[in-house]
DNA sequence: TATTTAAATAATACTGATTACAAATTAGCT
DNA sequence: AGCTAATTTGTAATCAGTATTATTTAAATA
């Protein structure tokens, strides 16, 4: 998504496009890997050195408030954000809160009918799968 | 699900079947609201007036992980609890974190195919879609 | 049924992510 | 360039959930 067009959405909802908050776009929607609050303040710092926490956590609100993102909160209390609005399978590790995406062509045509058989048209959605990652399961603590 | 089946669960997974653990279990996989951890905790202190609110926390933990019902950390960072397991949407509020559940033939005969195509086998699963409920839609404070 | 013991509970202190607040700053309008 | 409501900052407060530890107990064994 074009700098431009992230603009003008602000705008087309009636925000104001502030520099943290272009800041925090750029960040997030470009990640792969769902990053957490903290990752994303520690990132935007690195430009935006005076950035507060509060700013990230009220953008973020602001970004899947208005559907640019979705939000995760994962399974530990750690909220994660997610760049991808489209329906996809996020696949979470049910020890560590790792999320990898799983996308396919059946999944988006199942899902839209499925939505069609709901009756509504859902402000989003969010399809987990829960196993233990390679990692985790390696390191067998529990 | 049978009191014993529960009691024989708890025996089979080498944990104890002590009566507050099967106070929450009655009162939870009965449930039909997706409760709150507080909603359980204020619930079965009636019948176990001296119960723990840690012990409710370690309880829900422990049937998570045997299988016997499934945590739904919605996204107001409250975490509620579904004795469903078997694939279903959950039609979430986003304002107040309701859930209603959604349950389709052709919804679980989507989700075999799919976790066919994913190459393993999940611990479990979780399906949400958002929107605002008609309590919340009424009252249009945000 | 009494004994034994590892597991579980209760009570409370603690942690850490998120939110509330209020003063200072600023985007964007005119 | 000035105005003003929106936004940002920094910090304090909140509150769901966890850790800890002394006490109690389920259930295995004799």
């Amino acid at each position: 998504m074009e700098i431009n067009q992230i603009i003008a959405k602000f705008h087309e909802k009636g925000f104001k496009a502030t520099p943290q908050r272009l800041a925090i776009c750029k960040y997030v929607l470009l990640s792969k890997d769902h990053p957490t609050t903290d990752m994303i303040y520690n990132e935007v710092k690195q430009e935006y050195p005076t950035i507060s926490l509060a700013t990230v956590y009220q953008t973020l609100h602001l970004l899947s408030d208005i559907g640019l993102l979705q939000e995760l909160d994962s399974n530990n209390g750690i909220s994660r954000y997610d760049p991808k609005t489209s329906p996809h399978i996020n696949i979470i590790c049910k020890k560590c809160g790792k999320v990898e995406d799983y996308e396919s062509e059946r999944l988006e045509k199942f899902w839209s009918k499925i939505v069609d058989d709901l009756g509504f048209k859902p402000l989003g959605q969010r399809i987990d799968v829960y196993r233990y990652c390679e990692d985790c399961r390696r390191s067998r603590v529990k």
